[in-house]
DNA sequence: ATCTATTTGTACGTATGTATT
DNA sequence: AAATACATACGTACAAATAGA
């Protein structure tokens, strides 16, 4: 076995700890042991403790309170600083509109014919509330922004209202993230009037309908097809995803 | 603006040396300042300056040296490393077989459409010579793992030539290593003896033969099928998926 | 409202390890 | 082989936050 990078101490003892919540099976809000704890039974100086709990607090295992009773705790990852983690990984990528698009056309199709008659009828009404917002052809530039960003939205809450497949929901809404953070930064159509708003609209609300009806099968062509139109007006040539890191949760 | 978490100075460090990467153009290679520098030009204590690298370095954003001419360097994560931190987030999630298995069905014929008739001739060459692994059928209950390893093996090489879809690449990559980290740890198969292996061998080589012929439709079909067949022959009560962390790269 | 105890957060000094020149 | 430049680790002292009396 060659060339294994020598691990130090703050990984290390990372790393024991990861195996006790492994081992013990801790859950959310339980809590590890002290610093000075920590210090005594792994023999090691508080300096290379505080590291390595910066390193499982970076990674999103725990988190820590100051204060009586404080200390560091087991903490279940959001899905926002999953998705920035995520993000990390792909900074030096090189990503392109193409490459979202066809994840999210194998996928989020799925996803629809999932959702089909599973949705009560108020969340399908708060969603359909949401339609409005771009519902009509927006006036300018930062409306088509706007508008952009909202219906993006749309597929995010879909998907976390996801059939029970957190991984699933987690890749669509990553996606989709992605989308909505280059539409802040980039001019991302072709110049010219479109009506991506109410188009997309459009599809939006048959897509309720659909599923509503609890007809997978048309929720899943609609949900195809309106990707494809969404794609289409998308300006592939300012394509590469590279951006800023996103926000950690 | 409510209750935002009072962010400490150690995630300050790093989020500034985060927008030095971002802004600077930074590259993977490209030094940080040092600590010295660091606790001199941000003011902050030495204790401080570790802490952040060790978050950085967490994240996968840097890597650090010693010696002279050492210090911290801008890196690009491996993808080992975002499989480690994603299965993180999924650990408290629950996440079943048939929920990797949805995934997958979306997204490999994808793959293998992509990849048909774009792999040179020596790499199908590679990929058939790693087949013979798992021609035959498995004399224990140790070799079938061995075998469903190999096979999986197969899918991460596909993923890994990637149509040119890095995204793709790693969520079809990170699928197949959960599987795989699965099949170490339990009994994925309702006991009676099946030829898994062979069968998914047979799937595999006709896989090669259309994407070597360039025909994508085919490559699609074959690859949704040998899935499903696949699905059906796992233990769908064995399910749940929360297990052990994955290894850092 | 104040004090007190507990626990993390920050700073600083020193010594050691490690790789380059 | 020695000097240099850097990270690594330790120990201590004190600051800040929070819960409870």
């Amino acid at each position: 076995m060659a060339g294994t990078t020598p691990r130090r101490r703050p990984y290390r003892v990372a790393d024991t700890i990861k195996g006790w919540i492994v081992d013990r099976q801790l859950s959310p809000g339980d809590r590890l042991p002290s610093e000075a704890e920590l210090m005594a039974s792994l023999g090691v100086s508080k300096g290379t403790v505080r590291e390595s709990t910066r390193v499982l607090e970076a990674q999103g295992l725990v988190e820590t309170r100051t204060g009586p009773g404080g200390g560091a705790f087991v903490r279940e990852m959001s899905e926002a600083r999953a998705i920035s983690l995520l993000s990390h990984y792909l900074y030096f990528k090189d990503i392109s509109i193409r490459d979202i698009y066809q994840i999210r056309l194998a996928l989020e199709p799925e996803l629809a014919a999932n959702l089909a008659g599973k949705v009560n009828a108020s969340e399908i009404q708060r969603l359909r509330n949401g339609l409005a917002s771009y519902a009509e052809p927006a006036v300018d530039l930062d409306g088509e922004r706007q508008q952009h960003i909202d219906s993006l939205t749309f597929h995010e809450e879909l998907a976390a209202l996801s059939g029970g497949n957190p991984l699933l929901a987690f890749i669509i809404r990553f996606t989709a993230q992605v989308l909505s953070d280059l539409t802040v930064y980039r001019r991302l159509y072709e110049p010219g009037d479109h009506h991506i708003g109410p188009a997309g609209c459009q599809y939006h609300a048959w897509l309720l309908d659909a599923i509503e009806a609890g007809d997978g099968e048309r929720a899943r062509t609609l949900m195809h097809e309106h990707l494809l139109e969404a794609q289409a007006v998308m300006n592939d040539n300012e394509a590469q995803v590279r951006r800023g890191f996103l926000a950690e949760g």
